[in-house]
DNA sequence: TGTATTTCCGTGTGCGTTAACGGTATTGGG
DNA sequence: CCCAATACCGTTAACGCACACGGAAATACA
């Protein structure tokens, strides 16, 4: 009872060959009626299962699985996913799993091209990725769809692409968490201003949600006299600092400000320093995490780029090598990081 | 290059037979020094990982790790980490590991001995355990070592147990945390409870790290005119709420309490309604999360009981399975729950 | 009746690793 | 110098499954 019976005991109860019970185990014919039904009938008595060990060495195959992300320097937010899928490369190569990382210049459009045809050329079996260059993104993804590649989305939200699943966080909840955070132990509305810097060409769907949420959150809590400002600016803009400068003081008490992407360290270069203003801000680049540091931002909502990578590569695995399905969309929790746990990071 | 390296191809290159290979793999001697480091130096090179596959079929055994916590209701605390014990259960089923449960009244310690004995005797190879019952815990530890059985310990940290890894957050840490939380905006002193709710018999050694860590916040940024205070008080008291109410009308402008452990519902009950105290407790209890969700709690300090399960079975099959020696301490990062992060637990 | 086809099934090899077993040098003791 | 002990290493049979190959029996067709 305890024991698991095996392909050979089932032969031998049958009174077949081992090559028979085989055959009928992944129904590829050549067996007769009544022999099929006999031994599908002592599998089923026996309870049956084949060994997974035993059947993935016999299969012997490889899965060759594509990470497509933009170059990095680091320390810079790119570096982390990576982590991630470097890990899980070394957690699964036992399994059989051959990761390849292919980086590309995210300012130019046509070094993404370049390296997506090359990860379809390379013949991988699977792709994981991220959607900063929005319309060749679109444009890969399809190419993968035509070529039966299945891949993951990590980070963007993007929910028609085609992908087996989206691992990311929610960003409406990341925006109304700031807005949580902001006025947290403030009873009285307040001015705040959300310092959105833009890159050209770029549309991040993220942010944008994360500015909904944002507002959402006062809203929906009865701080309606909140006045929330939102301020866009393109990174490439050459008088940014001054103009942030401009804008922070032509707002009187200003109480907090939530930057919605990871570009609080430019936040910082406007500020003076003995500001009172609270700041809740994304992602934990060296940059950002000195400001948390040293007390000129006060909360950074880590998305986790690290775990988003890692359990990409694993769900592409499960699915090419055990047929599993992952969920469509994994919401990763919201990390909050204050200077006190920055010691973990 | 893209393909996988084989113990034999290892054994080509090097000039030995598999054999030899496998001896220094598994590093049971009748290998000469040279050769020893001939054959590990080409395992570095080519990045060699054993087959999962064919090492488990080879094998051909099954390991037995048994799960030893307390009983609960649904939705406390130790839910939670049976909850990830059940996730690697079928995580590493796969894999050859069976899990069993095995729980206990933790207000009859005849209970804990007699299921541990079970545990003995059922000859579970390894065991993840929470020291809950300081005393019984510690005996059956010793057990656990003379019949050489390695286990695991999550939750607290007794260090010099023999477990061969203690997986739990740094309570230090966790009390520095929630003293950055609760004076975050305040540049003024101000007056501090901390709200300790002890059990009879029961000494927990987190409660007093977290205190001490709480207090160590304050004296290391300069609010030393910080009046906190500890308030102790065991939970079988049968006037408790008045004592509290009391306690809590004695402090003049109180500005925060500190719940170092999950009894935030208990204080919650000598609360008026409006009022305006900050309030960071631990663990998401259902209780708890209600209070979160209402306004009364402010934050509540994870202690990721599923993650430290899941984690610990991982490292036990490691260890048994793949002579993985784990970290002797693995420290969780905190994860700080507010009422917008509610909806994901 | 003889040959060709179809139906059905057994045999054998290989997958990568483990570990028992046995074998050949090499060293040490007398 | 011989024998025994030791150090070191190779060979090989499992482990359970997948699949190619070939072969016998049954059926079809002339």
């Amino acid at each position: 009872m305890g024991e698991k019976p095996t392909i050979k005991e089932i032969a031998k109860l049958a009174n077949v060959s081992v090559g028979t019970v085989d055959r009928v185990l992944h129904n590829r014919g050549d067996v007769s009626k009544k022999t099929t039904q006999l031994i599908k009938g002592i599998m089923e008595n026996l309870d049956y299962v084949p060994n997974t060990f035993a059947r993935n060495l016999a299969l012997n195959k490889s899965f060759k699985i594509a990470v497509l992300l933009p170059e990095h320097q680091k320390g810079e937010y790119w570096s982390d996913p990576i982590r991630g899928a470097k890990k899980a490369t070394k957690d699964f190569k036992a399994l059989g799993v051959i990761v390849k990382i292919y980086l590309y210049d995210q300012n130019k459009k046509e070094s993404f091209s370049k390296v997506g045809e090359q990860i379809i050329k390379d013949k991988n079996e699977a792709v994981l990725l991220a959607q900063v260059l929005f319309d060749e993104t679109n444009l890969f993804m399809h190419k993968c769809k035509a070529n039966k590649i299945p891949f993951v989305l990590i980070g963007s939200s993007h929910y028609d692409s085609g992908a087996i699943s989206y691992i990311g966080q929610n960003s409406h909840q990341g925006g109304r968490l700031a807005g949580e955070l902001l006025s947290f132990g403030h009873k009285v509305a307040s001015n705040y201003l959300v310092f959105n810097v833009t890159k050209a060409e770029n549309p991040n769907f993220n942010v944008k949600e994360r500015i909904e949420g944002f507002q959402e959150y006062f809203e929906n809590n009865g701080i309606k006299k909140a006045n929330i400002e939102v301020f866009s600016i393109p990174q490439e803009n050459h008088k940014l600092v001054e103009k942030v400068k401009a804008k922070l003081n032509s707002i009187p008490d200003l109480r907090g400000i939530f930057v919605p992407n990871s570009k609080s360290y430019i936040l910082s270069k406007a500020l003076s320093k003995d500001s009172n203003i609270r700041i809740v801000g994304y992602d934990l680049l060296e940059k950002n995490k000195s400001l948390l540091q040293d007390g000129t931002v006060h909360f950074l909502i880590n998305q986790k780029p690290y775990e988003q990578a890692y359990h990409g590569i694993e769900y592409l695995y499960k699915y090419l090598g055990m047929n599993q399905q992952p969920p469509e969309i994994v919401s990763l929790p919201l990390d909050i990081v204050t200077r006190e746990k920055l010691m973990y990071y």
